[in-house]
DNA sequence: CAGAATCCCTTCAGATACTG
DNA sequence: CAGTATCTGAAGGGATTCTG
């Protein structure tokens, strides 16, 4: 049929819709920054230069392949950088881009409304389950 | 046997930095926010009480399963402020409560950042590919 | 109108084993 | 040391159906 059925315009606004959120900045920057381990990479990397066993013991919680897939996006995306020295065994540094530093800004100012709201949060959610 | 094995020390460290996120307000913080709808309906809410029609009609792309459960979430943190008029058929308004305007602050600098610097993670992100 | 309940499929992430 | 490859269980989210 050439009309289209109520279910494929529903479609089709979803396609449209996630097109606009894929070109969004402020969206492609929360999916970049909500990864669990990319604000804690980038934290880590705060005061300098630490090698890939080095990350990994810090940020006790990852595992291997998730720090590695997780170092990958960051390079790609121009945030981390990768330094290999080609020695037995090898040795690999991750460090922070300029740009990846300027991120550290806006992950600040995250932190202290998290610091001075998130008991508020509490106190909500609190109040919200003892009432059902 | 009474000593532990390298994989139970490694569960263990990961269960206690597991813990240590759960309670980190930044973490907390992030993984509210990261949830891909919540920052679209705070900042849909921004100029005011808005029916939960008019919420999906605004928000295209979300289903109602999605809307509901992540306006249920919001309300149980106290960010937004659910309010029911018994009439029929039922009418129901949200709105962003004072703790829950207090996130568009962040939410705009973190924009501000997207915007002014997503192009160079484009480039970097291009760069990157093109190399292999 | 606003939402609850169900089914189902895709994606994510952890564990494990192997390589330069 | 710093990865890569594969398998598998758990979770997220969509479509559909039903209700006050």
């Amino acid at each position: 049929m050439a009309t289209k059925t109520a279910a494929q315009q529903r479609q089709l606004a979803k396609a449209e819709f996630d097109a606009y959120l894929a070109q969004c900045p402020s969206r492609r920057l929360l999916d970049r920054v909500s990864d669990k381990w990319v604000t804690l990479i980038i934290c880590a990397l705060r005061d300098g230069e630490l090698r890939f066993s080095e990350l990994a013991r810090q940020i006790a919680g990852v595992s291997q392949k998730m720090l590695t897939q997780t170092l990958r996006t960051l390079e790609r995306d121009g945030l981390v950088a990768r330094r290999v020295t080609a020695s037995v065994p090898v040795r690999v540094d991750y460090s922070l881009t300029p740009l990846g530093s300027s991120l550290l800004g806006p992950i600040e100012l995250m932190k202290d409304w998290a610091e001075q709201h998130m008991p508020d949060v509490d106190a909500a959610r609190a109040e919200y389950d003892a009432r059902g």
